[in-house]
DNA sequence: GTACTCTGCGCC
DNA sequence: AAACGGCGCAGAGTAC
């Protein structure tokens, strides 16, 4: 082994490089449960003034230098938060703050907007103070209203920390209450007030007003919310603050939430008209057919096999399958529909409207360290699945133009309107002003650090030279004809069909590097071929990428032996290391890969497992899947996708903070993608801020290709 | 009304 | 030597 993983090891020999230090404040240490009942606290200490610490006795240096911070709002409107977001909401003039509990030295303190508090004041106004709240809507009601309002002083977001985070950071449920019962922390379930204060948002059905908040009700959602706050101090508590770099981080990830990301609203409002117009009458003439909605999956089923067409699901692939066989004119119609009105994505029209704030910016489309390894996921909006485009136009503005006519048939002579406008969604966003938007992502990323990973050399060279393996994989899965027409086809030249085709391949070489079955595969590609779906992962397997088995088993070998050891650091061969930690009296399996970032397992167990090949031993840990807190195995496939995922993760992470040192703000990230905001950003300054490469991608060969744009419109 | 499950769809 | 890729959102339907 002379080679990058011998450097790598005496570089790092003696335990962990670890980068996870913290580096603000001191440590929040305060009892979580309070001496006080909570109405005793609450009526002696209204707005700040505590009978057992008068007004002006506070002084910070004693008071831990933390204050635990928690609102109850309503929107006396029709302004929902759910949709439209903390900073949407939060600017909204019918918003307005019902209480805020906050905690300091000990003690629990009412505030509300009828009296000045002086105390509150003061602790805004020390630069020495760090608030703590669960998530980020305090601090975007800190800044609309408390600053906006009533004249309290901006709290930088330097000086938040946000339990929310930790919780993600740990990959721990993000919500308070699933998080507290992961970490085995009393719950309050006020379920009474939780009511209260929504129906507190709702006109009376009767007189159309909104309630009046009366002192009793005002007390009452007091109480109510002090248990959001002791549930923030017991996580604050339990958790501690982030390390290091991922406080620098989630410094990034706020900054570009809160900044937001420029939205064209003509285009918007003109998209939205035309889709209206187009469902409004499609839905029409389906429910003429059908007497149906064209989103009733099982109705529309039977329907279907009443009048003579059986199919198992109404999924877009079985329908265009069905098309092509003989039906009768009213099931193909239906089913035509029905394919057209099944996507969804032109809701983020609404979405966009929803969330966008007075000055065309959305805000709040990025959760901080949403999957396990790191990466950011999508919210509101859900700017991370916009579709790709199927029309493909070389100049968006003419495309653009042509929606802002409001007209469907304006767009006619790129294909069927719908399908047109949600080929052009992604030019709802673009730059404002003078600005430009400048994007680049990392070619095929995940292959390449998989492979690199797994010391495959040869494929990652294979995949630097250009080649397009993709294609290649896909000519073998559908057995063209003529292979060597569909690899000559240059690339932007392709039909959609082979575009399709290709993306097949590329999704094959990903599934395939982690850990896809044979099952899988045939499942996903080619349902009734077994012996093809055998032969394909077999390939892949033995002949294609053979080190990259390897890297699996070891992954898992190695994380089983950390979980065999507690606390002592297992090595793989690649260099990513596990450990089994304590954190919060919980078992965490720790992993951590080449720069020092760690990601986390909660309540990581060792279980033996009946297999096909016998009893083994399994890890186990608790995620969120469907929603819910539960038990979930770490089989090798997943090992690896998330190792390979943190990695590219910190790639990413590397190139934003990049940017920004560059003066180039960065508005959005897209797991492999980077869109910043700019007058003076150019295709070449993306290629070259994100080209370069850290230490550890150079000693494991890993070459990354940057595929770069910018203009004025978002897109593909 | 709210919470949950299921189907379906989009991206990486 | 060997499985189940990850994520969020919309809408329908159901239970409470």
């Amino acid at each position: 082994m002379g080679h990058w993983l011998d450097r790598f090891i005496a570089r790092t020999q003696g335990g962990v490089t670890d980068n996870d230090t913290v580096d603000i404040a001191s440590p929040f240490s305060c009892p979580a449960q309070p001496k006080d009942d909570a109405l005793s606290t609450v009526s002696l200490s209204v707005n700040g003034v505590a009978v057992k610490t008068p007004q002006g006795v506070i002084s910070h240096p004693e008071v831990g230098h933390t204050v635990v911070v928690d609102f109850e709002t309503r929107n006396a409107g029709d302004c929902k938060l759910k949709p439209s977001g903390a900073w949407r909401y939060a600017a909204d003039p019918a918003t307005e703050i019902l209480t805020l509990t906050y905690h300091v030295a000990g003690e629990y303190h009412l505030w509300t907007p009828a009296l000045p508090c002086p105390p509150l004041a003061s602790l805004a106004a020390d630069p020495a103070i760090t608030f703590v709240s669960h998530a980020g809507f305090e601090q975007a009601i800190w800044h609309h209203l408390m600053v906006g309002r009533y004249g309290f002083l901006p709290i930088p977001v330097a000086r938040w920390h946000d339990t929310q985070a930790a919780c993600a950071y740990f990959a721990l449920p993000l919500d308070l209450e699933r998080a507290l019962s992961a970490l085995n922390l009393p719950v309050t379930k006020d379920k009474e007030g939780r009511r209260l204060v929504l129906s507190l948002a709702r006109p009376n059905r009767k007189t159309g007003e909104f309630p009046e908040i009366t002192p009793e009700i005002r007390e009452r959602v007091a109480a109510y919310n002090r248990a959001d706050v002791e549930g923030t101090i017991a996580i604050e508590t339990a958790l501690g603050r982030l390390p290091k770099r991922e406080r620098r981080v989630w410094g990034l990830d706020q900054t570009i939430n809160q900044r937001g990301i420029g939205i064209d609203l003509d285009f918007v409002h003109a998209a939205k008209k035309i889709a209206d117009q187009q469902f409004g009458e499609a839905i029409e003439e389906f429910r003429k057919l059908t007497d149906l909605n064209p989103t009733q999956v099982e109705k529309v089923r039977n329907w279907l096999c009443e009048n003579g067409t059986e199919l198992e699901d109404l999924r877009a692939e079985t329908i265009e399958e069905t098309l092509k066989i003989e039906l009768s004119p009213e099931a193909r119609r239906v089913l035509e529909i029905r394919s057209r009105i099944a996507s969804t994505s032109l809701k983020k029209l609404d979405a966009i409207l929803a969330c966008v704030g007075s000055d065309g910016r959305a805000r709040g489309l990025l959760q901080y360290h949403g999957a396990t390894p790191g990466r950011w996921v999508g919210r509101l909006v859900q700017p991370q699945n916009f579709p790709r485009p199927s029309v493909t136009i070389e100049d968006p503005e003419e495309l653009v133009a042509a929606i802002k006519t409001g007209d469907a048939d304006a767009l006619r002579k790129w294909g069927e309107p719908i399908e047109v406008l949600v080929s052009s969604l992604r030019h709802a966003i673009a730059a404002q002003g003078d600005a430009l938007l400048g994007a680049g992502d990392f070619e095929t990323i995940e292959a390449r650090v998989v492979l690199s990973l797994a010391s495959q050399h040869d494929k990652v060279e294979l995949l630097e030279s250009g080649a397009d393996v993709y294609r290649d994989v896909a000519a073998d899965i559908f057995r063209l004809d003529d292979k060597a027409a569909y690899l000559a086809i240059d690339k932007k030249e392709m039909t959609p069909e082979q575009s399709e085709t290709r993306q097949i391949g590329k999704n094959t070489v990903l599934g395939c590097g982690f850990g896809l079955g044979w099952k899988g595969f045939r499942d996903k590609y080619c349902k009734d071929d077994d012996s093809l779906a055998q032969r394909i992962i077999n390939t892949y397997r033995t002949e294609w990428a053979p080190k990259v088995p390897q890297l699996w088993y070891d992954l898992e070998r190695t994380a089983i032996r950390a979980m065999q050891n507690p606390g002592v650091i297992v090595a793989a061969a690649c260099g990513v290391r596990y450990r089994l930690e304590t954190k919060a009296e919980l078992p965490f399996l720790v992993c951590q890969v080449l720069n020092g970032k760690k990601f986390h397992y909660a309540n990581a167990q060792l279980e033996m497992r009946e297999g096909d090949w016998g009893k083994r031993p399994a890890v186990t840990y608790w995620a969120i899947k469907d929603h819910h807190w539960r038990k979930v195995f770490a089989w090798h496939g997943h090992l690896t996708e998330n190792v390979v995922q943190a990695l590219a993760r910190e790639l990413l992470v590397d190139a934003m903070f990049r940017f920004e040192e560059r003066g180039f703000p960065v508005v959005l990230t897209v797991h492999d993608e980077i869109v910043v905001e700019h007058p003076a950003i150019t295709e070449d300054l993306v290629k070259e801020i994100m080209s370069e490469r850290p230490q550890w991608a150079v000693e494991i060969e890993l070459p990354v290709a940057v595929e770069a744009w910018s203009g004025r419109r978002y897109r593909k």
